[in-house]
RNA sequence: GGACGGGUGGGUGAGUGGCUAAAACCAGCAGACUGUAAAUCUGCCGCUCCUUGCGGGCUACGGAGGUUCGAAUCCUCCCCCGUCCA
């Protein structure tokens, strides 16, 4: 049932630069929402002897379910999810926090043999996890405050100007309406001392013992805007609406974060504002497809990903996902329990 | 048969003589994004040519004519749609 590690055969070209265990693979499935995602990870983890590991910034959430589009019951039941359901919805949660979680779990998963299988919707997550971030201070909120209180009482502009007389090079790639990262920009040089633009110059802290092997689902663009306004329905089908009607029950605040996320704000008020509901159920499909066309401009940048035109759950796509990872990964990876399933 | 209202670019819709290839919004496309990223933000969006420029040409506001230096905008006729009256 274990794997032959590969640990047992080591290889210079494995090893961690600094001396430390070889490097294992780590299987990363990339692509945008309602590529299949889930679906195609659960079955390579089956095949691969692995474990999921999601990186999505909403299945965080407990409670929040069906708009999130987690794993169903069953799929969890068949292979171990992790970072899944680990926050209460008044929880914050940043792509900081997430890499050091993420890091856990790939240890102990290293530890056990397993084959971590992460599948990705939130490339930034992904990114941080594996390139790593620079050395910076966390958020301050009594800062943050202050900017926007600053900004409100100003032109419209002012923080791009504060953020131009502390970093020219900042203030010129962000723009003058992104009041986000306006912010972080200027928490970062008043924190640091320092522009934003040298502090990023600093090493990030990228993922060591670990080979990561990427695969993207890339279906044709048509087709998954089809998938994307059927599932929808059929998330509402299946009781989102009663979903929310709960949280809100729960006395969970329309001011907390997974209520920002798609369709959450939108169900909401509908409930409590008795907002259209059809209209509704539209922007939810707009504001899907707005989204997956984000991911898929941030993971056509991702580097080394082995691209599958097609959608997770296609059988074809599924074996030619799994023939990939035989190549990529070498011997020791196959499942016994498994073993030949899905031919 | 009569009285109004209306027909504008993929959609909604503003525009009543030149500043209009035509506001705005939506859809679509492309992009940025190192700590709330399912967030936030930016660009393009009739066709075409090149020396890619606040560049040239062509086509466009139901149809056909007309007035005018110039018309989506004014006039005439016709066609369609809506509402109301017979």
């Amino acid at each position: 049932m274990m794997t032959e590690s590969v640990n047992t055969a080591p290889e210079v070209s494995l090893l961690h630069p600094s001396g430390g265990p070889p490097a294992v693979p780590l299987v990363a499935i990339v692509g945008p929402t309602a590529s299949g995602k889930s679906t195609l990870g659960v079955w390579l983890a089956e095949q691969l002897n692995g474990e999921i590991v999601v990186c999505d910034s909403t299945q965080v959430y407990r409670g929040f379910d069906i708009g999130t589009s987690k794993p169903t019951a069953e799929e969890r039941r068949r292979v171990p999810h992790h970072l899944i359901d680990i926050l209460e919805p008044s929880e914050v949660f940043t792509a900081g926090e997430y890499r050091e979680r993420a890091i856990g779990v790939l240890n102990d998963l290293r530890q056990r043999k397993l084959l971590p299988v992460l599948t990705a919707g939130t490339g930034l997550y992904l990114r941080a996890l594996l390139e790593g971030l620079a050395e910076l201070p966390v958020r301050s909120e009594v800062l943050r405050a202050q900017l926007r209180a600053r900004a409100e009482r100003n032109k419209p502009g002012y923080l791009h100007r504060v953020l131009a007389r502390m970093d020219p090079t900042a203030a010129a790639r962000i723009a003058a309406g992104d009041m986000p990262k306006l912010i972080r920009a200027i928490e970062i040089c008043v924190l640091t001392g320092k522009p934003i633009t040298e502090v990023h110059k600093g090493v990030r802290a990228r993922l060591e013992g670990f080979r990561p092997v990427k695969i993207g689902l890339m279906p044709p663009r048509t087709a998954l805007y089809e998938r994307i306004e059927r599932r929808t329905i059929e998330m509402m089908d299946r009781g989102w609406l009663a979903e929310v009607r709960t949280l809100i029950r729960r006395g969970i605040p329309a001011t907390t974060k997974p209520f920002s996320f798609i369709g959450y704000g939108d169900l909401r008020s509908h409930l409590e504002a008795k907002s259209d509901l059809p209209h509704c159920v539209t922007a939810i499909q707009q504001a899907t497809r707005r989204y997956a066309k984000r991911q898929i401009t941030w993971f056509r940048k991702e580097q080394g990903v082995h691209w599958l035109e097609g959608f997770g759950d296609d059988r074809g796509i599924m074996r030619r996902a799994l023939q990939h990872l035989r190549e990529e990964l070498g011997e020791g990876y196959e499942s016994a329990n498994h073993a030949g399933a899905g031919r």
